[in-house]
DNA sequence: CGCTGCTTTGACTTACGTCAACCCAAGTGG
DNA sequence: CCACTTGGGTTGACGTAAGTCAAAGCAGCG
C-alpha cells in the first residue's frame, strides 16, 4: 500500500471515523486494506440469511438494505436500515449464527473482510477499536429509539421520526439536497420497519402529505419543514449522538497512544 | 492485588466471561480491581437520567434495574432490563449524554469504574475488549428481538415471550429454581416494556394463568411448561446467543495472543 | 397487451386503550 | 388499635387506532 493511497481514506468507513477523530497513516491504511475486496450485489438479494452461518463481516458502500427479523409464520420487523458507510452487524460477527436477516433495497456495492480481522485490529488499533465500538453504540441507539416509537409513538408521529432520523442519517453522508432524498423502500417496508399494517402506513403517509409535510414523488421523498416534521415526530436529536467528538475518547486515546504512535 | 485473588473472578462481570473464555491470570485481576468500588441503591432509584452527562461505567452486582427512554409527554418505554451480572450500557459510556435513564427496582449493589479505564482495558487487553464487544453485541440482539416483539407479536405472545427470556437469562446466573424466580416488577414496568397499557397486561397475565402456563404470586413467577410457553411466545433461543464458546473468538485470540501473554 | 408488483381507497372488524370503579395489603400516624 | 392513605392489582363498559378484506388503479416490462 503505497503512502499517497494511505492518507485519504477512501473507505466510506474511513472517512466516517475520520469526522469524528484523526486517524494516524497506519490505522487509514490498516482501513482501506480492509475494505479492498468489494463486491456487487443486486436489488432484492440476501447479504445474509436468518439461521445461517457468519461468513464476513461488510461495510456498505453504496446502496440501501435492511437488517429485518421474522416469525416462523412471516410477520416480519425491519430492525434497522443499512446506509452507506454503515458496517453490516459489526459485533454480530462474532456470533456463531445470525439471529437476522440483511437484505438489499438497491443495487449495492459491499466491502468484505474476515472476522479474524476484526481481531487483529483489536490488537494492533485499540483506537480504532474503540471507535467501531463507539459506532456499534450508536447502532443500539438507533435500535432502542426504534423500540420507543414502536412501543408508543402513534402512527403518525412514528412515521415522522423515521423520515427526520433517516434524513439525519443520510444529510452526514451527503445523500440529502434541500431536504430531498431517495428513499428505496416500499410501503410494505416502511410498514415492517413500524410495526404498522401497509394500509395504514400509506394512509399515514398520505396524511403527511396532506398537511403538507412532506413530498412523494416515486422514490423521491421531499421534506418541507423539518423542524415541524421533527416535532411531529417527538424527535429528539440526542440519541443519533451526531456530536462529532466524544471527547472522552479522543482524548484518552491521543494522550496515552503516544508509545505506540511514536513512529509517525 | 494479590495472586490468590487474581484466579477466582470474584466479580460477576468475570464469572460471567469466564463461562465462555478462559482468562489470564493478568486479566482476572484486572477485572477484579475494575469492580474494586461498589456502591449500594435503594429501590426506585435513579443510576442514570435521561439527558444527563455520563458519569462511570457500572456493572450489576445484585438486584434489578431498567433502562428506559421517555417521550417529553411522559410515555415511555422500558428498553432493557438489566439483571445481575450485567454492564449498564457498557458502550454507551463512550457519549457525552446519555440517551436513556436506568433505574432499579430493587435495592442494588453496583460495581463502578471510570470510563478512562475502559479505554485502557482496550489497550492492555485486546481479548478482553473483543468479550466485552460480542457482549455488547448480545444486548444489541436482546434489544431487536424486543422490537420484533412490540412490532410484530400480539400481547399474550409478548408478555409468554419476556416471561421465557427473563427465564433463560436469570437461569444463567443462577437465579431459577424449578421454573421459579423472582419478577420485581410492577404491571406499570411490564406494559411499559411490551408496549401496552397497564389494563391490557393484567389481562393479558391473567390469561396466562388461566391457561395454566404461569403461577403469580407477589413477586414470585412459575412457570410450569417453559416449552409451551415458550411456544406461545413464538421464542427462538437463537438471538440470546447462549452457545457457550464463540469459537472465532477464543481461537483467534489464543492463537495470535501467545506474544503478549508470554509472561504466564 | 396482459402480466406482476406496488399503491390507493372504502367498508368493516378487532385488539388494545381509556375511564372508572373497586379491592387489597402495607404502611403510618393519631 | 384503628382510621386513613397509598401503591398496586383487578374488572367491566365503552372508545378508537390500527388491522383485514377486497377491489380498483397504475406503472413498468417481457
Amino acid at each position: 500500500m503505497t503512502r499517497a493511497q494511505a492518507n485519504i481514506p477512501s473507505s466510506p468507513l474511513g472517512r466516517k471515523i475520520t469526522s469524528y477523530m484523526s486517524l494516524t497513516d497506519e490505522e487509514k491504511s490498516f482501513l482501506n486494506e480492509l475494505e479492498r475486496n468489494v463486491t456487487r450485489h443486486g436489488s432484492r438479494s440476501d447479504l445474509l440469511q436468518q439461521g445461517e452461518r457468519y461468513g464476513c463481516v461488510r461495510v456498505m458502500r453504496k446502496g440501501w438494505a435492511i437488517r429485518h427479523k421474522a416469525l416462523p409464520d412471516g410477520r416480519r420487523q425491519v430492525v434497522n436500515f443499512v446506509l452507506p458507510g454503515d458496517i453490516i452487524g459489526f459485533y454480530c460477527n462474532l456470533f456463531e449464527t445470525a439471529d437476522h436477516g440483511v437484505t438489499t433495497l438497491t443495487p449495492a456495492e459491499v466491502a468484505n473482510f474476515q472476522p479474524e480481522r476484526i481481531i487483529e485490529l483489536f490488537k494492533l488499533f485499540p483506537r480504532l477499536a474503540a471507535a467501531l465500538a463507539w459506532s456499534g453504540a450508536k447502532e443500539e441507539a438507533i435500535i432502542a429509539e426504534r423500540l420507543l416509537s414502536v412501543g408508543r409513538r402513534t402512527a403518525l408521529e412514528r412515521t415522522a421520526h423515521l423520515i427526520v432520523e433517516l434524513l439525519r442519517r443520510l444529510s452526514i453522508v451527503g445523500l440529502v439536497e434541500e431536504g430531498r432524498f431517495t428513499l428505496p423502500v416500499t410501503q410494505e417496508i416502511l410498514a415492517d420497519a413500524l410495526g404498522l399494517s401497509i394500509v395504514h402506513i400509506n394512509r399515514t403517509l398520505r396524511r403527511l402529505r396532506d398537511i403538507g409535510l412532506i413530498d412523494l414523488a416515486g422514490q423521491q421523498i421531499t421534506v418541507h419543514d423539518v423542524k415541524q416534521l421533527a416535532s411531529v415526530g417527538q424527535f429528539d436529536e440526542l440519541y443519533l449522538h451526531l456530536i462529532q467528538a466524544p471527547k472522552q475518547l479522543e482524548h484518552a486515546l491521543d494522550a496515552k497512544s503516544d508509545r505506540k504512535r511514536a513512529g509517525d
